[in-house]
RNA sequence: GCGGGCGUCGCCAAGUGGUUAAGGCAGCGGCUUGUGGCGCCGCCAUUCGGGGGUUCGAAUCCCCUCGCUCGCC
């Protein structure tokens, strides 16, 4: 895959005050919705009695679903968790609710998004070697587990590596998901509060590892430098929620950087957010205005913002692309490995 | 005019003689990486309407003064 891909996440069925449409004139291709939040709220009988997430929803370009593990374990209270799968009680309504990979699998067929995600054991970050060891060794059984039980012929199931920020465990992960021949592979447990050097360093080693024919996919990674250096390293795909939550908190991304437009300085900036940029925040709207909804807690501030800086993050992936299309890769987004200020070339 | 009450940060408000004057809101800035529009963290009164006393020590006690407020004329 030559073409980088931002996916903005769509948690409930919506972006979070976004329309299909609205998200589509971002340019981005792909969504990511929740199987943990969905089968929560509203069901997925409720979604396959719609016709598919992409009915329900409304959006009819490629979807995939995340299978609730990294949530499970994020944001869950964990009952029990074993071999078999895990317990949790529902933050919703307290019910005690199973997932297992068979279970997990038969949600996301339920949903009927294009990708379907294995079922996994995302350790937290601060963790030994033996509990990631024991979390890696899960989570390939559940791989296995997942591919048995995943009859769906019309949906891609892809399997996530883990391995914490230990190269050993990382290798033999990446060498066991490879070996199953899945259509996609993705690496997790990254971005969960190590130090950003380590996830460096996971990228640099692992990228090289997976197979170079099938998509690479970043699981949770948004951030500009981050995905830069990611597709150095091989990566196609990216999943964040970093511009609908930075939008939401008022924060828009301009020129690789990150403004605050709560901040007083735009109180009288007439001008617009980025020029440069065809969102409609930037094309219709001033910086003023946008520190005046932001100000004034309305939600077309949040809304405008997030869909500025989605359109940020799919167009970067798409200067991207293009770089790597005419061989200048290299030269125009290096500088990021570095984490150097003179990036924004595109 | 007489009598009572009150004046502590932009707003609300603790504190009624003893180390560097609570807290909330607002304000100023920061954080957010396989999503709860959640949330978290810093910074924000050398000074208590003003002036003068008493005291080792005063936002707290006394005197004068200014302002607001209630009641009575």
């Amino acid at each position: 895959m030559e073409t980088p891909c931002f996916m903005p996440v769509g948690t409930l069925g919506t972006v979070k005050g976004i329309t299909a449409a609205q998200l589509g004139d971002t340019g981005a291709r792909m969504v990511l919705a929740n199987t943990y939040h969905l089968h929560l709220q509203p069901g997925e009988g409720i979604v396959a009695e719609a016709g598919g997430l992409h009915r329900f929803m409304g959006w009819d370009g490629p979807l995939l679903t995340d299978s609730g593990g990294y949530q499970v374990f994020s944001l869950g209270d964990i009952n029990r968790i074993n071999d078999e799968g895990v317990t949790f009680r529902s933050p919703r309504d307290g019910r005690r609710i199973e997932l297992t990979p068979e279970r997990a699998m038969a949600i996301q067929m339920d949903l009927g998004a294009d990708v379907a995600m294995a079922f996994d054991q995302c350790p937290p970050h601060p963790a030994s070697e033996a509990e990631v060891a024991a979390a890696c060794r899960r989570t390939h059984s559940w791989l296995e587990r997942c591919i048995a039980s995943h009859t769906r012929p019309d949906q891609a199931l892809f399997g996530i590596v883990q391995g914490g920020c230990f190269p050993g465990l990382r290798a033999e992960s990446a060498r066991v998901v490879a070996s199953m021949d899945l259509p996609g592979i993705a690496v997790g447990g990254v971005s969960v509060g190590e130090p950003v050097e380590a996830m460096h360093r996971i990228l640099r080693q692992v990228g090289p590892l997976l197979p170079e024919e099938r998509p690479h996919y970043l699981m949770g990674v948004g951030s500009l430098p981050e995905m830069a250096l990611a597709v150095a390293q091989g990566f196609d795909l990216f999943d964040c929620v970093l511009p609908t939550r930075l939008g939401r908190h008022g924060a828009a991304l301009v020129g690789g950087e990150r403004w605050n437009l709560r901040n007083a300085r735009f109180r009288h900036d007439h001008q617009p957010l980025d020029a440069s940029c065809p969102c409609p925040a930037c094309r219709q709207h001033s910086r003023a205005y946008l520190h005046h909804l932001i100000r004034a807690e309305e939600m077309l501030g949040k809304v405008l913002l997030s869909l500025h800086n989605i359109t940020h993050l799919v167009r970067f992936t798409r200067a991207m692309a293009r770089a790597i299309r005419e061989g200048c890769f290299a030269e125009g987004f290096a500088p990021w490995e570095a984490q150097s200020p003179a990036a924004h070339t595109w």
